[in-house]
RNA sequence: GGCGGCAUAGCCAAGUGGUAAGGCAGAGGACUGCAAAUCCUUUACCCCCAGUUCAAAUCUGGGUGCCGCCUCCA
């Protein structure tokens, strides 16, 4: 298994730090706002990762984390009259109602930072007593130039950082480059006590903090976006390991951009879509499947044609699943041939295979599809029950994993529906075909798709 | 200015040395009352130039173009 590593900028074979075991940090989102589908691309991304993982049997520990106090969250709670932890409430029940539907498994911890805070005011003590950080009027900085490795993830070189780094209006920084510990209070926001007096946490160390609690001081995985690289991950890097001395994760992942007519999406530029915009168009498993059609680490471009795509490609496997459960139901084990046997091993070992290098998903999903062609080869010729229920399954299976071909296509005829489809079985034997075409018609209206094969007539549930 | 990524058919997209997966769209065919679905056939001088090699989309150098990070951001 192999697994590309942004620290060192390869890939690296994966191997974790205690025998089958993978302890995964994912930084999660800061709930002032819904989460937009580039959110959702980093979610559904490592959330199939670590499926794919269970699949081969490790045992995974997965932590997300909601970031639920920080300016923005201050800023929108102001705006809206509420308490920061009223914002911070409705957006975690928001996130979970949009994850949920994109079938993105919880993680075993959902950990908020304010819930974290004692964690936290250690954490920086330690810090400061190692003399990685220091005290500025009820500021806490880091002291970034003591720590030797500042830069080694993103790979940038620390004088050059110094050149870009800015101080802000009121901050007493040592170093241009040196990052808030600890807030003091401000008129009005939220606080906690500390030894520096009332504050709250900055923003990198919450992730720090819950890390350690959760998972231990080094973890294998730590994922999150692309922009968390510098200086987020950055910031974690030198927090976590000035205060234990030892690496911090393993591995580091990280998504490609999810792009708008190319360009990276933000909210100046206001081409902006939340998860819920996306939901209410498109079956959650098209957008799974949209985002999991391309390598993760490669951008991709959100478009309504690319999704249209994405979705006749799924509509096309769903097909097979369909064909096939039908099959199954109706035509097998009917005739006195015996029935063709679909070679299912040389298919899921490709597939795994695939997702072994570096979760190659595009790859993978080419493998579901030249599996469906040959079980759609072999339907039209009479596949045996057994190996016809073999290769359904397998379908399933491969597809779970990627959080797709989950429905179930078939629903038992209501009376109306029958009633009209023997309606226009007697309009088709009489050549009547303008009142079978509007019989069809109506049922396309309401969701119901007819199909007349050599072997009768078939319909199915519009499921997409 | 520093650092990095990408450039494969109309579109999307795999492929890190041995003469190009897969999907969408298109064309032709089979099936069919018509559709739908499915199957078969068909569509690539792998951005340009030079080099290394018996052999390069894949490695090296140069060029062009696009994107990103260095500042809150997934």
């Amino acid at each position: 298994m192999q697994i590309y590593n942004t620290l060192t900028r390869r890939r690296e074979e994966f191997v974790p730090l205690k025998d089958k075991e993978v302890k995964i940090y994912v930084c999660g989102p800061t709930v002032y706002d819904f989460f937009h589908i580039g959110n959702a691309r980093v979610f559904i991304t490592f959330e199939t990762f670590r499926r794919f993982l269970k699949y081969r049997g490790y045992k995974v520990t997965y932590v997300q984390n909601f970031t639920d106090i920080d300016d923005k969250l201050i800023k929108r709670a102001n705006e809206e009259g509420i308490s920061v932890k009223e914002l911070a409430d409705k957006y975690i029940q928001e996130y979970f109602k949009d994850a949920d539907a994109l079938g993105i498994e919880r993680a075993d911890y959902h950990p908020r930072a304010t819930e974290t805070i004692s964690d936290i005011i250690e954490l920086v003590k330690k810090l400061y007593d190692e003399g990685y950080a220091y005290e500025v009027d009820g500021d806490v900085y880091y002291r970034t130039r003591k720590f030797e490795g500042y830069g080694k993830l993103s790979h940038q070189d620390i004088d050059e950082l110094a050149a870009g780094a800015r101080i802000e209006v009121g901050e007493k920084k040592e170093d241009p480059l040196d990052f808030a510990l600890w807030k003091k209070a401000k008129q009005g926001e939220p606080s906690w006590e500390s030894p520096w007096g009332k504050g709250r946490p900055g923003w990198h160390i919450e992730c720090s903090a819950m890390a350690l609690k959760f998972l231990g001081e080094t973890i294998d995985i730590h994922a999150g976006g692309p922009d968390l690289i510098f200086p987020h991950h950055e910031n974690e890097i030198a927090q976590s390991e000035g205060a234990t001395g030892k690496p911090f994760a393993k591995y580091w992942m990280h998504v490609g951009y999810l792009n708008i007519n190319n360009e990276k999406m933000s909210k100046s530029l206001g081409n902006f879509f939340t998860a819920r915009d996306v939901l209410s168009k498109y079956d959650p498993e098209v957008i799974r499947f949209f985002m999991l059609s391309a390598h993760y680490r490669s951008p991709i471009n959100y478009s309504m044609e690319l999704i249209d795509q994405a979705q006749k490609g799924l509509e096309r496997l769903y097909n097979t699943v369909n064909d096939l459960t039908y099959y199954l139901k109706n035509t097998a084990g009917q005739t006195a041939s015996p029935g063709l046997t679909i070679e299912l091993e040389p298919y899921k070992e490709r597939y795994i295979k695939a997702m072994e290098d570096d979760f190659n998903t595009a790859d993978a999903i080419s493998v579901l599809f030249e599996l469906s062609r040959e079980i759609n080869t072999a339907l039209r010729e009479g596949v045996s029950a057994d190996s016809g229920q073999k290769a359904l399954a397998l379908m399933k299976e491969l597809g779970g994993i990627l959080g797709i071909l989950k429905k179930e296509g078939e629903v038992n005829l209501e009376e109306e529906i029958e009633l009209l489809i023997k309606k226009r079985e007697e309009a088709r034997r009489n050549k009547d075909w303008s009142t079978a075409d509007s019989i069809r018609e109506q049922l396309k209206k309401m969701g119901i798709i007819l199909e007349d094969t050599p072997g009768g007539v078939r319909w199915k549930k519009e499921i997409l």
